[in-house]
DNA sequence: GAAATAATTGAGACTGAATCTCAATTATTC
DNA sequence: GAATAATTGAGATTCAGTCTCAATTATTTC
């Protein structure tokens, strides 16, 4: 149990950070990691709900904040402001469909380099970015014709 | 009395709608107009509370967005997901301060046109975009040393 | 410009996501 | 295994944002 990569992580991250290794904790993981791409909060909730030990809303709430922490997950706002998260793979931005919502990844290093320049002849260390391109995605253009 | 360019926007805005122009979203153009730089709607909400006739929450989150919508104003996520909102000059995008949360513009046309390439290539019809970039600014970097 | 019509406003109720509280429980340390 | 500190759950609480609906106001028509 709880042996792939992914557990490994957040144990690590939590003896780092001295916080303790608990069953709940890996649980949400474990819900996190039944996610197929993007997922909302209340989603797992209802999972957890589903089984025979539930996890309480203030837990999960507190435990995706540190999964977040530990670098497993991160989150973006979709058109109508939800926040939506998804499992850290490699780094990559969005477009996002204003017509059906559809949430579309991409990867671009020309983009990663030029943020470093950018970055860099204006003093700004960056961490991380965040790109979101807003439009109408190929299939709701068929849809129009 | 409402003579600058923006108010002009707006109402024309409001008669391609079919909205009506009323005093109190002229009003809200004009708390907004007083605002220097990035500001929050609760800042809004507390300067025309302080005036002789004072508009409502709901009015002033009702005329927000019609502003917005009349392409006045956007409105971006601070480091703390405070909606934060600025008025609409030329487009730019953003870096953040993960340290003192400063929120700087920047305006880069190679970012531009690599969007338009981006796009093109997954039939994606980009409408608009947002780059956020995260890190430590120079004058936190300094203040560590 | 007065009447008719439709849109807008304000006040406060309401909603829902997210956080907080604190006693009871559990992980960790020695 | 006892002592200590962290975590959890249940429900209360907070807060941004939305909704309701009667009263008001902008717009249109003549």
């Amino acid at each position: 149990m709880y042996q792939s990569p992914e557990y490994r992580q957040l144990t690590d991250y939590l003896h780092v950070q001295g916080l303790n290794v608990t069953p709940e904790r890996m649980e949400v993981l474990s819900l996190v990691l039944k996610q197929k791409g993007h997922f909302r909060i209340e989603d797992l909730i209802r999972n957890s709900a589903r089984r025979k030990k539930s996890i309480s809303r203030a837990t999960i709430y507190r435990s995706l904040k540190t999964i977040e922490q530990a670098g497993l997950i991160k989150s973006i706002r979709s058109i109508n402001d939800e926040k939506i998260y998804e499992i850290v793979k490699g780094h990559h931005d969005h477009m996002i469909c204003e017509q059906c919502g559809a949430i579309i990844e991409f990867h671009n290093s020309e983009l990663e380099s030029l943020q470093d320049r950018i970055c860099n002849s204006r003093n700004f260390t960056a961490s991380r970015h965040v790109m979101k391109i807003f439009g109408i995605c190929s299939a709701c253009q068929k849809k129009q014709e």
